[in-house]
DNA sequence: TATACAATATATTGCGCAATATATTGTATA
DNA sequence: TATACAATATATTGCGCAATATATTGTATA
Protein backbone atom coordinates (compact mmCIF):
# COMPACT_ATOMS: atom_id res chain seq x y z
CA UNK A 1 0.00 0.00 0.00
CA UNK A 2 1.71 3.22 -1.22
CA UNK A 3 2.15 6.02 1.85
CA UNK A 4 0.52 8.58 -0.95
CA UNK A 5 -3.08 8.62 -2.27
CA UNK A 6 -3.30 11.36 -4.99
CA UNK A 7 -7.30 10.66 -5.12
CA UNK A 8 -7.60 11.87 -1.49
CA UNK A 9 -4.66 13.85 -1.18
CA UNK A 10 -4.30 12.85 2.44
CA UNK A 11 -0.85 13.29 2.36
CA UNK A 12 -0.79 17.03 1.42
CA UNK A 13 -0.36 19.69 4.17
CA UNK A 14 -3.67 21.40 2.78
CA UNK A 15 -6.15 18.95 2.07
CA UNK A 16 -8.69 19.28 4.47
CA UNK A 17 -8.58 23.01 3.41
CA UNK A 18 -8.79 22.49 -0.09
CA UNK A 19 -11.93 19.62 0.51
CA UNK A 20 -13.31 21.79 3.31
CA UNK A 21 -13.53 25.03 0.70
CA UNK A 22 -14.95 22.92 -2.19
CA UNK A 23 -17.88 21.94 0.29
CA UNK A 24 -18.44 25.62 1.24
CA UNK A 25 -18.47 26.34 -2.55
CA UNK A 26 -20.80 23.62 -3.67
CA UNK A 27 -23.19 24.51 -1.03
CA UNK A 28 -23.25 28.59 -1.80
CA UNK A 29 -23.55 27.55 -5.66
CA UNK A 30 -26.81 25.30 -5.42
CA UNK A 31 -28.50 27.66 -2.47
CA UNK A 32 -27.71 29.75 -5.32
CA UNK A 33 -29.30 27.70 -8.37
CA UNK A 34 -31.87 26.79 -6.16
CA UNK A 35 -32.88 30.79 -4.79
CA UNK A 36 -32.69 31.81 -8.61
CA UNK A 37 -35.52 29.15 -9.14
CA UNK A 38 -37.70 30.16 -6.97
CA UNK A 39 -37.11 34.02 -7.43
CA UNK A 40 -35.25 34.94 -4.53
CA UNK A 41 -33.00 37.60 -5.02
CA UNK A 42 -30.98 37.23 -1.12
CA UNK A 43 -27.49 37.00 -1.28
CA UNK A 44 -26.42 33.85 0.08
CA UNK A 45 -24.07 35.66 2.05
CA UNK A 46 -26.26 38.03 3.24
CA UNK A 47 -29.25 35.49 5.07
CA UNK A 48 -27.35 35.53 8.47
CA UNK A 49 -27.44 38.82 8.49
CA UNK A 50 -31.52 39.55 7.18
CA UNK A 51 -32.54 37.07 9.85
CA UNK A 52 -30.38 38.95 12.69
CA UNK A 53 -31.55 42.64 11.19
CA UNK A 54 -35.40 40.56 11.30
CA UNK A 55 -34.73 39.50 15.21
CA UNK A 56 -33.67 42.80 16.15
CA UNK A 57 -36.10 44.94 14.53
CA UNK A 58 -33.68 48.13 13.73
CA UNK A 59 -30.01 47.63 14.57
CA UNK A 60 -26.63 49.40 13.79
CA UNK A 61 -24.51 47.74 11.11
CA UNK A 62 -21.83 46.92 14.17
CA UNK A 63 -24.84 45.72 16.37
CA UNK A 64 -25.27 43.38 13.72
CA UNK A 65 -21.84 42.58 13.44
CA UNK A 66 -21.23 41.39 17.04
CA UNK A 67 -24.78 39.44 16.60
CA UNK A 68 -23.34 37.67 13.71
CA UNK A 69 -19.44 37.45 15.54
CA UNK A 70 -18.16 39.13 11.23
CA UNK A 71 -16.58 42.44 11.52
CA UNK A 72 -18.19 45.53 11.40
CA UNK A 73 -16.64 45.98 8.02
CA UNK A 74 -18.03 43.62 6.70
CA UNK A 75 -21.33 44.10 7.49
CA UNK A 76 -21.07 47.91 6.01
CA UNK A 77 -19.56 46.85 2.82
CA UNK A 78 -22.76 44.51 2.67
CA UNK A 79 -25.12 47.48 2.94
CA UNK A 80 -25.61 48.91 -0.71
CA UNK A 81 -26.27 46.08 -2.46
CA UNK A 82 -28.99 45.03 0.11
CA UNK A 83 -30.34 48.54 0.24
CA UNK A 84 -29.78 48.42 -3.86
CA UNK A 85 -32.05 45.11 -4.03
CA UNK A 86 -34.59 46.74 -1.90
CA UNK A 87 -34.10 44.41 1.10
CA UNK A 88 -33.33 46.91 3.72
CA UNK A 89 -33.65 50.31 4.76
CA UNK A 90 -31.08 52.77 6.46
CA UNK A 91 -31.73 56.10 8.16
CA UNK A 92 -29.39 57.91 11.05
CA UNK A 93 -30.24 56.90 15.09
CA UNK A 94 -31.48 60.41 16.51
CA UNK A 95 -30.44 58.84 19.44
CA UNK A 96 -26.65 58.63 18.60
CA UNK A 97 -25.41 60.74 15.52
CA UNK A 98 -22.81 58.41 14.76
CA UNK A 99 -24.93 55.37 14.21
CA UNK A 100 -26.98 54.04 11.36
CA UNK A 101 -30.06 52.25 12.04
CA UNK A 102 -31.10 49.42 9.61
CA UNK A 103 -34.54 47.93 9.25
CA UNK A 104 -35.92 45.33 6.61
CA UNK A 105 -38.41 46.72 4.33
CA UNK A 106 -41.43 44.55 3.42
CA UNK A 107 -40.23 43.20 0.46
CA UNK A 108 -36.85 42.18 2.69
CA UNK A 109 -39.24 40.64 4.71
CA UNK A 110 -41.47 38.79 1.82
CA UNK A 111 -37.82 37.49 0.23
CA UNK A 112 -36.94 36.17 3.70
CA UNK A 113 -40.06 34.06 4.23
CA UNK A 114 -39.74 31.92 0.97
CA UNK A 115 -36.03 31.72 2.11
CA UNK A 116 -37.34 30.26 5.50
CA UNK A 117 -39.76 28.56 3.35
CA UNK A 118 -36.94 26.48 1.86
CA UNK A 119 -34.63 26.74 5.39
CA UNK A 120 -37.54 24.85 6.86
CA UNK A 121 -37.11 21.90 4.05
CA UNK A 122 -33.30 21.85 4.11
CA UNK A 123 -32.82 21.33 7.86
CA UNK A 124 -34.72 17.72 6.77
CA UNK A 125 -32.77 17.29 3.78
CA UNK A 126 -29.51 17.58 5.75
CA UNK A 127 -31.33 15.72 8.50
CA UNK A 128 -31.95 13.00 5.71
CA UNK A 129 -28.31 13.58 4.35
CA UNK A 130 -26.93 13.40 7.63
CA UNK A 131 -28.79 9.63 7.64
CA UNK A 132 -26.59 8.28 4.68
CA UNK A 133 -23.36 10.00 5.34
CA UNK A 134 -23.09 10.77 8.97
CA UNK A 135 -23.07 14.13 11.02
CA UNK A 136 -20.91 16.47 8.60
CA UNK A 137 -22.24 19.41 10.33
CA UNK A 138 -21.20 17.84 13.92
CA UNK A 139 -18.19 16.85 13.14
CA UNK A 140 -16.86 20.14 11.26
CA UNK A 141 -17.92 21.48 14.61
CA UNK A 142 -15.53 19.44 16.78
CA UNK A 143 -12.99 19.78 14.52
CA UNK A 144 -13.17 23.60 14.80
CA UNK A 145 -13.12 23.74 18.03
CA UNK A 146 -9.94 21.24 18.34
CA UNK A 147 -8.23 23.41 16.55
CA UNK A 148 -8.97 26.43 18.00
CA UNK A 149 -7.90 25.09 21.01
CA UNK A 150 -4.73 23.94 19.69
CA UNK A 151 -3.83 24.96 16.39
CA UNK A 152 -1.97 23.24 13.84
CA UNK A 153 1.70 25.35 14.47
CA UNK A 154 1.24 23.32 18.19
CA UNK A 155 0.56 19.98 16.45
CA UNK A 156 3.10 19.87 13.87
CA UNK A 157 6.85 19.37 13.91
CA UNK A 158 8.64 18.74 10.87
CA UNK A 159 9.87 15.22 10.33
CA UNK A 160 13.65 15.38 10.50
CA UNK A 161 15.44 14.44 7.57
CA UNK B 1 -36.70 22.04 22.91
CA UNK B 2 -37.12 25.03 20.45
CA UNK B 3 -37.03 24.59 16.96
CA UNK B 4 -34.07 26.77 16.18
CA UNK B 5 -30.78 27.03 17.91
CA UNK B 6 -28.78 30.15 17.95
CA UNK B 7 -24.99 28.75 18.70
CA UNK B 8 -25.41 26.08 15.88
CA UNK B 9 -27.55 27.67 13.31
CA UNK B 10 -29.38 24.27 12.74
CA UNK B 11 -32.63 25.91 11.20
CA UNK B 12 -30.28 27.93 8.95
CA UNK B 13 -30.28 27.41 5.14
CA UNK B 14 -26.82 28.06 4.72
CA UNK B 15 -25.04 26.87 8.10
CA UNK B 16 -22.96 24.08 7.11
CA UNK B 17 -21.86 26.18 3.90
CA UNK B 18 -20.27 28.78 6.93
CA UNK B 19 -19.61 25.79 9.03
CA UNK B 20 -17.18 24.04 6.21
CA UNK B 21 -16.21 27.62 4.84
CA UNK B 22 -15.37 28.49 8.80
CA UNK B 23 -13.16 24.97 8.59
CA UNK B 24 -11.49 25.80 5.52
CA UNK B 25 -10.58 29.51 6.68
CA UNK B 26 -9.15 28.17 10.08
CA UNK B 27 -7.00 25.87 8.33
CA UNK B 28 -5.81 28.39 5.82
CA UNK B 29 -4.90 30.67 8.69
CA UNK B 30 -3.19 28.36 10.72
CA UNK B 31 -1.23 26.85 7.95
CA UNK B 32 -0.08 30.00 7.18
CA UNK B 33 1.03 31.06 10.73
CA UNK B 34 3.08 27.69 10.90
CA UNK B 35 5.09 28.57 7.30
CA UNK B 36 5.52 32.09 8.76
CA UNK B 37 7.34 30.23 11.63
CA UNK B 38 8.95 28.01 9.60
CA UNK B 39 10.27 30.24 7.10
CA UNK B 40 8.59 28.99 4.32
CA UNK B 41 7.28 31.63 1.83
CA UNK B 42 4.83 29.13 -0.32
CA UNK B 43 1.47 30.51 -0.74
CA UNK B 44 -0.80 28.25 1.01
CA UNK B 45 -3.07 27.92 -1.83
CA UNK B 46 -0.32 26.75 -3.98
CA UNK B 47 1.13 23.93 -2.29
CA UNK B 48 -0.65 21.58 -4.81
CA UNK B 49 0.12 23.45 -8.10
CA UNK B 50 4.05 22.99 -6.75
CA UNK B 51 3.83 19.01 -5.67
CA UNK B 52 2.20 18.28 -9.20
CA UNK B 53 4.91 20.44 -10.99
CA UNK B 54 7.59 18.68 -8.89
CA UNK B 55 5.96 15.48 -10.15
CA UNK B 56 5.30 16.15 -13.81
CA UNK B 57 9.35 17.87 -13.87
CA UNK B 58 7.75 20.48 -16.48
CA UNK B 59 3.92 20.86 -17.43
CA UNK B 60 2.63 24.23 -18.78
CA UNK B 61 -0.22 25.72 -17.02
CA UNK B 62 -3.27 24.16 -19.00
CA UNK B 63 -1.72 20.47 -18.03
CA UNK B 64 -1.12 21.62 -14.44
CA UNK B 65 -4.61 22.71 -14.46
CA UNK B 66 -6.02 19.56 -15.64
CA UNK B 67 -4.13 17.76 -12.83
CA UNK B 68 -5.50 19.61 -10.16
CA UNK B 69 -8.57 19.98 -11.40
CA UNK B 70 -8.97 23.68 -11.75
CA UNK B 71 -9.36 26.38 -14.42
CA UNK B 72 -6.39 27.19 -16.15
CA UNK B 73 -7.09 30.56 -15.91
CA UNK B 74 -6.58 29.98 -11.94
CA UNK B 75 -3.21 28.65 -12.61
CA UNK B 76 -2.20 31.75 -15.03
CA UNK B 77 -3.43 33.78 -12.28
CA UNK B 78 -0.74 32.23 -9.82
CA UNK B 79 2.00 31.90 -11.81
CA UNK B 80 3.48 35.61 -11.53
CA UNK B 81 3.60 35.62 -7.52
CA UNK B 82 5.65 32.37 -7.93
CA UNK B 83 7.80 33.57 -10.33
CA UNK B 84 8.58 36.42 -8.20
CA UNK B 85 8.78 34.26 -4.81
CA UNK B 86 11.77 32.28 -6.96
CA UNK B 87 10.01 29.26 -6.48
CA UNK B 88 8.98 28.72 -10.26
CA UNK B 89 10.47 29.18 -13.97
CA UNK B 90 8.89 29.89 -17.03
CA UNK B 91 10.15 29.23 -20.43
CA UNK B 92 8.68 29.10 -23.85
CA UNK B 93 8.05 25.11 -25.07
CA UNK B 94 10.40 24.84 -27.81
CA UNK B 95 7.76 22.07 -29.75
CA UNK B 96 4.50 24.08 -29.25
CA UNK B 97 4.87 28.15 -29.14
CA UNK B 98 1.28 28.47 -27.44
CA UNK B 99 2.59 27.04 -24.52
CA UNK B 100 4.98 28.40 -21.68
CA UNK B 101 6.60 25.28 -19.80
CA UNK B 102 6.70 26.29 -15.75
CA UNK B 103 9.51 24.36 -13.65
CA UNK B 104 10.48 24.40 -9.99
CA UNK B 105 13.60 26.38 -9.14
CA UNK B 106 16.15 24.79 -6.83
CA UNK B 107 14.58 27.37 -4.10
CA UNK B 108 11.07 26.03 -4.87
CA UNK B 109 12.04 22.31 -4.47
CA UNK B 110 13.81 23.20 -1.16
CA UNK B 111 10.66 25.09 0.11
CA UNK B 112 8.57 22.03 -1.08
CA UNK B 113 11.15 19.70 0.95
CA UNK B 114 10.25 22.24 3.88
CA UNK B 115 6.59 21.77 3.32
CA UNK B 116 6.90 18.26 2.78
CA UNK B 117 8.68 17.68 6.18
CA UNK B 118 5.28 19.07 7.94
CA UNK B 119 2.52 17.62 5.77
CA UNK B 120 4.32 13.96 7.23
CA UNK B 121 3.69 14.92 10.39
CA UNK B 122 0.65 16.88 9.47
CA UNK B 123 -0.85 13.51 8.07
CA UNK B 124 -0.30 12.10 11.59
CA UNK B 125 -1.79 15.31 13.13
CA UNK B 126 -4.75 15.00 11.32
CA UNK B 127 -4.83 11.01 12.01
CA UNK B 128 -4.86 11.78 15.72
CA UNK B 129 -7.34 14.64 15.31
CA UNK B 130 -9.84 12.04 13.30
CA UNK B 131 -9.38 9.79 16.23
CA UNK B 132 -10.70 12.24 18.63
CA UNK B 133 -13.58 13.53 16.34
CA UNK B 134 -14.18 11.52 13.99
CA UNK B 135 -12.93 11.45 10.52
CA UNK B 136 -14.24 14.77 9.23
CA UNK B 137 -12.16 14.00 5.72
CA UNK B 138 -14.27 10.85 4.79
CA UNK B 139 -17.57 12.77 6.19
CA UNK B 140 -17.25 15.92 3.85
CA UNK B 141 -16.04 13.58 0.82
CA UNK B 142 -19.25 11.51 1.30
CA UNK B 143 -21.65 14.58 1.62
CA UNK B 144 -19.68 16.06 -1.33
CA UNK B 145 -20.37 13.48 -3.46
CA UNK B 146 -24.09 12.85 -2.25
CA UNK B 147 -24.33 16.80 -3.24
CA UNK B 148 -22.95 16.59 -6.48
CA UNK B 149 -25.09 13.37 -7.03
CA UNK B 150 -28.75 15.09 -6.00
CA UNK B 151 -28.11 19.00 -5.93
CA UNK B 152 -29.85 20.73 -3.35
CA UNK B 153 -32.27 21.96 -5.58
CA UNK B 154 -33.58 18.54 -6.36
CA UNK B 155 -33.04 18.10 -2.84
CA UNK B 156 -35.56 20.83 -1.11
CA UNK B 157 -39.09 22.13 -1.59
CA UNK B 158 -40.99 25.52 -0.24
CA UNK B 159 -42.75 24.50 3.32
CA UNK B 160 -46.17 25.39 2.42
CA UNK B 161 -48.31 28.58 3.68
C1' DT C 1 -14.35 72.66 30.58
C1' DA C 2 -10.73 70.52 28.07
C1' DT C 3 -8.59 66.41 26.64
C1' DA C 4 -8.08 61.74 25.76
C1' DC C 5 -10.25 57.80 24.45
C1' DA C 6 -14.02 54.67 22.61
C1' DA C 7 -17.40 53.60 19.21
C1' DT C 8 -19.02 53.97 14.75
C1' DA C 9 -19.24 54.35 9.80
C1' DT C 10 -16.68 54.51 5.86
C1' DA C 11 -13.02 54.79 2.09
C1' DT C 12 -9.09 52.63 0.22
C1' DT C 13 -6.21 48.99 -1.03
C1' DG C 14 -5.00 44.32 -1.81
C1' DC C 15 -5.90 39.28 -2.33
C1' DG C 16 -7.86 35.27 -4.46
C1' DC C 17 -11.14 33.61 -7.40
C1' DA C 18 -14.71 33.41 -11.35
C1' DA C 19 -16.32 34.86 -15.71
C1' DT C 20 -15.62 36.75 -20.04
C1' DA C 21 -13.23 38.19 -24.01
C1' DT C 22 -9.29 38.03 -27.04
C1' DA C 23 -5.01 37.09 -29.43
C1' DT C 24 -1.96 33.53 -30.89
C1' DT C 25 -0.77 29.10 -32.50
C1' DG C 26 -1.67 24.38 -33.72
C1' DT C 27 -4.75 20.79 -35.93
C1' DA C 28 -8.29 18.86 -38.75
C1' DT C 29 -10.94 19.05 -42.76
C1' DA C 30 -13.00 20.60 -47.13
C1' DT D 1 -4.00 25.11 -49.67
C1' DA D 2 -7.60 27.50 -47.33
C1' DT D 3 -10.76 27.56 -43.66
C1' DA D 4 -12.78 26.35 -39.49
C1' DC D 5 -11.95 24.85 -35.11
C1' DA D 6 -9.27 23.61 -30.79
C1' DA D 7 -5.91 24.70 -27.41
C1' DT D 8 -3.42 27.94 -24.97
C1' DA D 9 -2.10 32.06 -22.54
C1' DT D 10 -3.59 36.26 -21.03
C1' DA D 11 -6.08 40.76 -19.96
C1' DT D 12 -10.05 42.72 -17.95
C1' DT D 13 -13.73 43.11 -14.88
C1' DG D 14 -16.37 42.05 -10.89
C1' DC D 15 -17.25 39.83 -6.33
C1' DG D 16 -16.46 39.03 -1.50
C1' DC D 17 -13.47 39.47 2.10
C1' DA D 18 -9.52 41.31 5.14
C1' DA D 19 -6.65 44.96 6.65
C1' DT D 20 -5.75 49.61 7.34
C1' DA D 21 -6.62 54.34 7.86
C1' DT D 22 -9.65 58.17 8.82
C1' DA D 23 -13.43 61.23 10.02
C1' DT D 24 -17.19 61.88 13.12
C1' DT D 25 -19.50 61.59 17.37
C1' DG D 26 -20.09 60.12 22.08
C1' DT D 27 -18.09 59.20 26.81
C1' DA D 28 -14.95 59.36 30.61
C1' DT D 29 -11.64 61.76 33.16
C1' DA D 30 -8.29 65.23 34.65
Amino acid sequence: MPATDASTGLDDISFLGRLSEALSQMIEDQTRDLFDAAGIVVPVKSCSLLTALRQAGEASPAQLARTLGQSHQLVIQKCPALVRLGLVTQRPDPADARRKLLRLTDKGGAQLAMVDAYSEDITGVYKRLFEETGDVHAMILKTLQALKARPLRERAAPTPG
